[in-house]
DNA sequence: AACTATTTATAAGA
DNA sequence: TTCTTATAAATAGTT
């Protein structure tokens, strides 16, 4: 564009190519720049030199990611194919995995069955009623354990009893307590259903007089707690 | 750059700053192809406008996708991790939800009950019995089923037999053909369960004389038909 | 979108 | 690479 106008054509010599490709970036970069200042524009230029040299304009306040990121979102192309791609399929497997659970659980809970076979259907019902089987077992065993726990308690509370009761009887007074049935709390619960429940010895709960409480400040904090028996 | 210089900095008449935009974008365009040729680099323009518009520029002979590969391995930012990140997350959260899924597939199963509370055992089995139940009336609705369609073919079947007894009957003559019993399928597959199996009619089958085919020329395709009872 | 006076970019030479 | 400068190209303001 100057002394002579020239063909645009690659350039043979190749000092010659080099410097005017020098000087058209920076003209190039340049005029990028006045761009994004004119017109409040925002521009990004990557050059790669034919002997692979990186350079790069960027309109002050963008980064070149979030060109890349604008660019894929305008574009809907996927620059990030093959790891994306591989990643959606991941997604879209384990989505259709999920699917599938579902539909199983809520076969199991005895819905969507229209479309399954007879020996489908039996299958289904014999594993089913072998789980409900299994959870009854587990829910007797659970039971069980709670009876242990609360027989200790039991235990435990009877021991804070007689201890009560023996410092009464070394006091000699006439107690200032009563002794009250609390029993009744496990017969609704349990309705009598496993056996040794209804043998459970009577629990006996102290219940404690508003006034004089001074006379049981000595006994140790854990006597006074209330026990839960059932928490 | 013509008619009068200008100063750069942002063009507040917003027609103006449009149309300097359009002008100037295709400068930029012109004078990076202009080096993509002469200098046989490779070149890469986005620009966004301030109305947010996106225009790109691209060497022939390279793909965007080509320059952001460069650019990540010449740059070392790694721009591909934002959106890999959610991805990443999306497919942690799609596995939580699986394992649960398989988790409480296996508890209807009967397996993983061992940290169930008391309460979530009673529900487990209250559901998994009802499920019992709907799976079984299912089951029964399809046998029932089957019977009414294995009935149908049962009557279709009778109906052949007694129109090929009719013309044994016009005939008059001494029928050349055998009759077998071929029932013993039914009692097989059945076992006599539902009652009106075991009370159905006898089937009569006609067994084909090799010699002397030319009798049963005559009679209509569909009588020459095996009949797939069960099918 | 076209025109054109003027500015800007740059090819070739140093 | 940078400077110079004649000249090509781009473009601001106008139509």
């Amino acid at each position: 564009m100057a002394r002579g106008k020239i063909q645009i054509k690659k350039i043979e010599n190749s000092t010659n190519r080099q410097v005017t490709y020098s000087k058209r970036r920076n003209g190039l970069f340049k005029k990028a720049n006045e761009l994004t200042v004119l017109c409040d524009a925002k521009v990004s230029i990557i050059m790669v030199s034919c002997t692979e040299k990186l350079h790069e304009y960027i309109s002050p306040s963008v980064t070149t990611k979030q060109f890349f990121d604008q660019y894929q979102k305008a574009s809907g192309i996927d620059l990030w194919s093959s790891h994306y791609e591989k990643m959606q399929e991941e997604l879209r497997q384990l989505t259709e995995v999920n699917t599938n659970l579902r539909r199983q659980i809520r076969q199991r809970l005895g819905d969507c069955l229209e479309n399954e076979g007879f020996e489908d259907l039996l299958d289904l019902e014999k594993e089913s009623q072998e789980a409900v089987c299994i959870i009854r077992e587990r829910k007797l065993k659970v039971i069980g354990n709670k009876l242990e726990t609360c027989k200790k308690k039991v235990r435990s509370a009877q021991d804070v009893y007689k201890k009560l009761m023996h410092e009464f009887d070394i006091r000699g007074e006439d107690p200032q307590y009563g002794i009250i049935d609390d029993v009744g709390e496990y017969e609704a619960m349990y309705g009598g259903y496993p056996p040794h429940i209804a043998a459970a010895p009577r629990i006996l709960a102290l219940r404690l007089q508003p006034n004089h409480p001074t006379n049981l400040h000595a006994a140790s904090a854990s006597d006074l707690t209330t026990y839960a028996l059932l928490g």
